[in-house]
RNA sequence: GGUCCCUUCGUCUAUCGGUUAGGACACAUGGUUUUCAUCCAUGAAAGAGGGGUUCGAUUCCCCUAGGGACCGCCA
């Protein structure tokens, strides 16, 4: 048996969205699994369409992902000479035929059969007559000769047996009238010549399936494996297109979304290894197989990302969970300037418990990243004369102080309590606000650990 | 319309003929707490419907219903 290889073969027409990453992910982790080796192919051959902006989204995604390919991109394009090279060897061999119908007599046929609501198969007209019959003034386009009786069965690694009846599939063109070749003809080309033993993709392509066999049967080729996995759907049930919001990566890696907790999102979404929910990278790639793939399609459920989001970003190493917050900052909001940047490390501990996202962490870090406080007005009044009077002496109090560290404070505020006859609310919310701005927030020690003192004196100076 | 596929809590799923149908997210309640959270505990929540097969079906088969994919000289 030789080794595993598998690809990823997305088209740069659009934008690649989730639910490929997701293709792209299991082909990447069952190759990884098998010891094997994971292929990217750009199907730009839909010039119109295709465009060097997707192609470098796609690319950028999957970096983005830690989905590696080996080897070098493989250009469907520029592989085309290939391609007609076989279609003129299947037609040569009887495999083919050139069909000279005009596209205005396909249309018309599809027409009619729409009206009549049978459904429409190419009549095969030109299967049987002979090249010399064929009308000078049109260009013909080379049709497979598919099967037309019995039943051809698909042994789907996910699917199980998928069987159809032959006639069912029409005999589809593999070249065009203006040479070029069609998607099932490169497809199985290019799949062969890269050596790909196993063919795992979406749910959208089983059709093909029968449609490439028969290429490769035609040809005397090793037929690879298939694996079909099902679609993503929307949280109401329906196919993911590329106009959905939350659709491609960069809608979730702008609100904060860790590529690590997408990925293990994504593995799970679809798949299942007994009860396990995190997977690690190494996990992922031990444990990923085509067995745990599920029949069904799946609903993106955004309350799952953000849960998984906030599991990884409470459980990664803060030094990595620094670097990400930087880099994040740095591209969507404003860049951390260098003399806050040891003041958001360290408070970091008490920041992420609060953030699902590194968006999250981003607000949370306000206090610190501004040095001027802007309140509502709302909150302003809650820091009423007896708290103002309060917040005065907590200030003459900590100005006295010569080690500001937690103990300290707690004394201080423990005996403010007392004296004016409040509770701790009565101190903290209005300390607080004058503080941040904010009702809302870390521990009311953690904010003043990390201003610390001269810079809790000077906004509590704001009083008035 | 034709072909093919799918169907367990709201969502992702476990179960590979015998379980009080399990877990996770979300939700609800309670506790901890210094606000918001976190954390902990508890709770509510599912086999689409109908036939078979079987001592026994969520599990195997059939039908119905619902959902999806494909039906391009796109990929």
């Amino acid at each position: 048996m030789s080794k595993v290889a598998t690809r990823f073969a997305p088209s740069p027409t659009g934008a690649l969205h989730i639910g490929g990453v997701r293709t792209a992910l299991f082909n990447w982790l069952y190759s990884k699994n098998q010891k094997g080796t994971f292929h990217l192919r750009i199907e730009d051959t839909d010039k119109e369409r295709s465009k060097e902006e997707h192609k470098i989204q796609i690319i950028n995604s999957l970096k983005w992902m830690g989905i590696k390919h080996d080897g070098e991109e493989y250009i469907q394009s520029k592989m085309i000479g290939e391609h007609v090279k076989i279609a003129k060897k299947l037609l040569a061999n009887g495999d083919a035929y050139k069909c000279y119908c005009s596209s205005e007599e396909i249309e018309e046929q599809k027409k009619r059969a729409k009206q009549k609501k049978i459904p429409y198969v190419y009549n095969r007209k030109w299967r049987n007559i002979s090249d010399d019959q064929a009308p000078k003034d049109i260009k013909p386009v080379i049709r497979f000769k598919s099967k037309i009786e019995g039943t051809s069965i698909v042994k789907d690694l996910v699917q199980g047996n998928v069987e159809i009846e032959n006639n069912t599939i029409e005999d589809f063109v593999i070249l065009r009238n203006d040479e070029t070749p069609t998607y099932n003809l490169s497809a199985s080309v290019d799949d062969h010549n890269m050596e790909m033993t196993h063919i795992i993709r979406g749910d959208d392509h089983k059709i093909n399936t029968f449609k490439q066999i028969q290429i490769y049967e035609a040809l005397g080729w090793d037929i690879p494996q298939f694996a079909h996995i099902p679609l993503i759907h929307t949280i109401d049930g329906k196919k993911l297109s590329k106009r959905d919001n939350s659709s491609t990566l960069d809608d979730y890696k702008k609100i904060g979304i860790l590529p690590e907790s997408l990925r293990n999102y994504l593995l799970r979404l679809g798949w299942s290894y007994k009860d396990k929910e995190i997977f690690n990278l190494d996990d992922s790639i031990k444990l990923f197989n085509l067995e745990g793939i599920g029949k069904s399609p799946s609903k993106l459920d955004m309350s799952r990302i953000l849960s998984m989001n906030e599991y990884y970003i409470k459980n990664i190493e803060e030094n990595i969970l620094y670097k990400k917050l930087k880099e994040y900052c740095e591209v969507y909001k404003d860049k951390i300037i260098e003399e806050k940047e040891n003041t958001i490390k360290s408070s970091l501990i008490f920041l992420k418990n609060k953030a699902k996202t590194l968006e999250d962490i981003f607000n949370n870090s306000k206090y610190i990243l501004n040095d001027e406080v802007t309140f509502d007005d709302n909150d302003k009044k809650l820091v009423n004369d007896e708290a103002k009077k309060i917040i005065h002496l907590f200030k003459e109090k900590i100005s006295k102080l010569e080690v500001f560290d937690r103990e300290n404070l707690e004394q201080i505020i423990k005996g403010l309590i007392e004296l004016n006859n409040t509770n701790f609310k009565g101190i903290g919310q209005p300390l607080r606000i004058m503080l941040t701005g904010s009702k809302f927030g870390p521990g009311i020690y953690d904010i003043i650990l990390s201003l610390g003192k001269k810079e809790v004196i000077r906004r509590l100076g704001n009083i008035r």
